[in-house]
DNA sequence: CTTGAAGTACGATCGCGATCGTAATTTGGA
DNA sequence: TCCAAATTACGATCGCGATCGTACTTCAAG
């Protein structure tokens, strides 16, 4: 019985660079910080926060060049499905039912934001 | 155009202790530990939490008793929406879709837990 | 009274995610 | 060849949620 599977979470910081290789696919360190500087991070945080996720198995780094990609070791929708059920019981109890409710309130009053 | 509601967000910890008030309603801090205790939580963490939480407005006290009673002072459905509306655009870029899918296969998926 | 149990107040600390600054390394162009 | 720019490595620090220990207060039983 091994548990190879034993993957943390990802963090809000890290779930954000994933959105970004789960966009873009494998990328460099500036790339992903190209789409994430608007938020007034630095470049050497997300480089950083990419050391720390590939130590941790979230993301795979090809070093073969001198500028190293970073590519997704997760998958999105696994990810999501492992987050959606702990939000579903931290915050519903675990009655989907409710969470599907109030997706579809929060989207139909708030057209944009 | 005042912003009377600039609660903060509930935390984790904050979110359980809430759990409990919504479904016992008001309460002493004994009664919640009660429920808690369980996690291995100590009484005084409690307490500490709540009297933040009270700071913070996320609950109110009643302290003509000696032993204080606590009640929610943001309403479940409330606050189950701005968690949701949080989660959509971090895990799921806004698609409520996809929240819904994930949400439907994670219970039919894993029945109890 | 006295005392001990129950309750409250609150500072101190821990863990950890997140951010930043700086040093070391590499590389392409003047 | 040499230097400036780009990149990586990594320790230090910050902020904050969470937890705990201890001191103080109140009250009721004996």
């Amino acid at each position: 019985m091994e548990k190879p599977n034993e993957r943390p979470q990802p963090s809000p910081a890290e779930l954000e660079i994933l959105q970004v290789l789960w966009k873009r696919g494998s990328s460099t360190v500036r790339g992903i910080w190209e789409e994430l500087k608007g938020k007034g991070v630095r470049y050497t945080t997300v480089l950083k926060q990419l050391q720390v996720m590939a130590q941790k198995g979230m993301v795979e780094r090809d070093d073969a060049q001198r500028t190293h990609l970073y590519r997704p070791a997760i998958a999105q929708d696994e990810a999501q499905r492992k987050l959606t059920a702990d939000f579903l019981d931290r915050v519903f109890v675990g009655s989907a039912e409710q969470l599907v409710l109030r997706a579809l309130e929060v989207t139909e009053t708030s057209p944009e934001e």
